[in-house]
DNA sequence: TATATTTACGCAATCGGTTGCGCGACAGAT
DNA sequence: ATCTGTCGCGCAACCGATTGCGTAAATATA
C-alpha cells in the first residue's frame, strides 16, 4: 500500500489559484500586503489539499533553523531531564523542535557540541554549563551571529545573555540557617567546582548563615571542586566523620551527595538527624525515597525550562531586543526528617 | 566584535579551483568517478578554507534530514533518559542530531507528535510507545516513506520494524522463581496495561513460574491495567495487603510501583522482606536508595538506545535492506535486601 | 482632472547542495 | 587507423520557500 504522495507545495497551491508563489507563501504567513479574501482563500485551499509547510527550504532560504539546541551535562539526571522536558513541551507548543547534546561535564566535549550544533544552524540555544567549562569563546559565534544564547541554571557572567536562575545565595543561606536553628554548632558543606557560580554562591550563602550567627568558618569542613557525584559524596563524608573534631550537620549542594552523606551514616551507625543532620538541593526524587527522607532545597526544574525556552522564542519573533534579562525563580526549603532535631 | 563573515561553500572551493560545483559535492564524498588526485585537492582546500556542510541544504535535495526523532513517553524517567543518553552518543557520533518528543503516556499526544516529526522530515525514527497506544496507524507515514522505524523497550508486533527489546518472559519468569525460591506461596503481581507487550509478557513469565512451581495462579492477586506509578503502586499494595488472605511477596513490573509497595509496607509495619518480599523491574537508582534496597531486573537501557541508534543509522546507510530484525538484550536478576529471605 | 498614496500582488533571484545525463580524452583492443 | 570502453568531470535542472523591488489598479488628495 505504498503511496508515496508527492508532498503539495506553495507552488501547486499557487498555480490552482491562479496566483504567484509568493502571495501564497505571504498569505500563509499574514503578511499585510495581501488582502483579506486572498489569505483565506490560500488557507482554505491549503487545508483541503493537506498542505504541509517544507521548514528545511525556509531554513535554507533564512539559513536559520526553528530547532532549538539543548546542551546539558547528562540527560540522565532528575533534574536536567525535567528541565528538558519543560523545554520540550514549550518549544513543542511553538512548533519548534529540540535536539539535544550532552557534554558529560566535559569542556573538550561542549566545545566539540557547540561546533555541532552550530553546523545544524540551530536557530537558538540553551545552555547548563558542564562542570569543567571556565572558558567561554565557544558560545560567541552564535551571538556574533544573532542565535540567542539562554543560559540555565550553571551560568557564566562572561557573557551578555538571558540566564535563567534560582538565587543560590539566598537558598544556600536558608538552607543552612534552617540546620542552624535546629541546633547544629559544627555544620560542614560539600560543594561542586568554585568556578561554577552555582556552587559559590551557595557555599557563599552558607558562609553567611554562620556569620550571622556568629560561628566561625572552619576551612577544613568545606569540600569542594569535585564533580559532586555519589562516590564523591561517600568518600568526602567519611573523611569528615573521621575528623578529630567531626561536624554535627552537612549541607550538601546536591542530593546525590547527600544521599551518600546518609548511607556513610546509616553504615556507621551514625544516627541521623542526631548526631549528623544531613540538608540536599535539588529535590531529587531520591530525596522522599531515602530513609530518613531528606531534607533539600527545591529547584524548579521543569519551569525553569519552560521559561529558558521561552526566551529563545522571544529572541527569534523580536530579534531586534538586546537586552538580556536575568531570570530568578523561587525556591524552596523542604524540611524532611534529615535535619529535624527539633520538634515544631 | 561581530564578524559575521559568510559560510564558504562548495562555490567557493570550485571557482578557487577551477572546477564545477558538482566536482567539489562529489569529490567531498569520496565519489567513485572523481580523481584520487582532485580528490585530494578539495579536501585540502576544504580544511584551509574552514569549509562547514550545509546539511539544510542537502536536506533539502535529498528531502530528509540527517535527524532522528525519538519518541518516548517522560523524557524524566530514569530507564527513558538513560536510553536517550545511548541514542545521543551515538548519533551524534554519526553526525546526527537527536530530536526529543514527549508522548506523557497519550495516544493522542503520540500521533500529533509523528505528525510534527513527519513535518520535520526526520530520517529516522526511534520510538518506545505510550502506555495508551493500541493502534499504530500514525507510524505508517514514515514506512510508506522508507524512513526507517525502529522500536525500543515498548515495542508492538503490529508493524514489521526493527524493535530493540529484552526478554520480559524470561525475565518475569526469573524473577517470579527467586521468589518462590525464597520461599513465597502467594505471589502478588502489579502490571501495566495489558496491551503493552512488555507488561503482558513480564504477567505471562510471572505465571509461568507458578505454574512449574505448582502454585495456583489466583487473578486476584495479579492487578494491572494502569501506568504503574507511585500512587497507584501504593493503593494497589494497600489493597493487596487488605485481602483477607494477603500475598507475602509482589513482584511489580517497575521499580516505581515496587518503591511505594515497600513504603507502603514500612508505613504498616509489615516487615520486608519476612513478612512481604518485593521485587521490582529497571535497576531504577532509586532501588539501591531505598532502605531495605530493592531486588530488581536490570535493563540494559542505555545499550538499548545505543543499538536502537545504530539500526536506524544501518537503514540509512543501506536503504535497501527491508529485512527487519528484533534485538533481544540480555537481563540480570538483581537480587537485593527486599527478596532475601534465606542465608545463601 | 491630474497627482499623490495606498493596496495588492508578481517577478525573479537566492539559499547551498545533489544528481541524471552527457561529453571529451585517453587507453587498450582489433 | 578505427573501434570500444573507461575515466573524470561539467551542465543544468532541481529541492521549496523567502523577499527586495517593481508595478498596476484602486482610492484619496489637491
Amino acid at each position: 500500500m505504498k503511496q508515496k504522495k508527492r508532498e503539495i507545495t506553495i507552488y501547486d497551491i499557487a498555480s490552482e489559484l491562479n496566483v504567484s508563489p509568493s502571495t501564497v507563501s505571504r498569505a500563509l504567513k499574514d503578511h499585510y500586503s495581501i488582502g483579506k479574501e486572498m489569505i483565506e482563500a490560500v488557507k482554505k485551499l491549503a487545508r483541503e489539499r493537506g498542505y504541509r509547510p517544507n521548514h528545511i527550504a525556509a531554513s535554507l532560504r533564512k539559513n536559520k533553523t526553528n530547532t532549538i539546541g539543548v546542551m546539558i551535562s547528562w540527560i540522565n539526571r532528575p533534574f536536567v531531564s525535567s528541565m528538558i522536558s519543560g523545554i520540550e513541551e514549550e518549544a513543542s507548543n511553538a512548533g519548534c523542535n529540540v535536539i539535544i547534546s550532552q557534554s558529560h561535564d566535559s569542556y573538550e566535549h561542549e566545545i566539540a557540541n557547540a561546533r555541532a550544533l552550530y553546523n545544524s544552524r540551530i536557530g537558538g540555544l540553551i545552555v547548563s554549563l558542564a562542570m569543567e567549562t571556565r572558558k567561554y569563546n565557544h558560545f560567541s559565534t552564535f551571538l556574533d551571529n544573532d542565535i540567542p544564547v539562554v543560559f540555565v541554571d550553571r551560568v557564566t557572567d562572561d557573557l551578555n545573555c538571558d540566564k535563567v536562575v534560582i538565587d543560590n545565595f539566598a537558598a544556600g543561606l536558608m538552607a543552612t540557617t534552617h540546620l542552624i536553628e535546629q541546633g547544629c554548632k559544627r555544620i560542614a558543606h560539600l560543594s561542586g567546582a568554585q568556578h561554577r557560580s552555582i556552587y559559590k554562591q551557595r557555599a557563599e550563602g552558607y558562609m553567611e548563615a554562620l556569620r550571622r550567627h556568629n560561628i566561625e568558618i572552619d576551612e577544613s569542613l568545606i569540600l569542594s571542586g569535585g564533580m559532586l557525584n555519589s562516590e564523591e559524596g561517600y568518600r568526602m563524608t567519611e573523611h569528615l566523620m573521621s575528623l578529630p573534631n567531626p561536624p554535627d550537620a552537612i549541607f550538601s549542594a546536591n542530593d546525590t551527595a547527600a544521599v551518600s552523606a546518609i548511607q556513610y551514616a546509616k553504615h556507621n551507625g551514625i544516627k541521623i538527624p542526631q548526631k549528623l543532620a544531613v540538608m540536599g538541593f535539588n529535590n531529587d526524587p531520591v530525596s522522599l525515597i531515602i530513609d530518613p527522607t531528606l531534607s533539600t532545597v527545591s529547584h524548579p526544574a521543569v519551569d525553569m525550562g519552560k521559561i529558558a525556552a521561552r526566551q529563545v522564542l522571544k529572541h527569534r519573533e523580536h530579534k531586534d531586543i538586546i537586552t538580556s534579562e536575568t531570570i530568578t525563580l523561587k525556591t524552596d526549603l523542604i524540611i524532611r526528617e534529615s535535619t529535624l532535631r527539633k520538634k515544631r
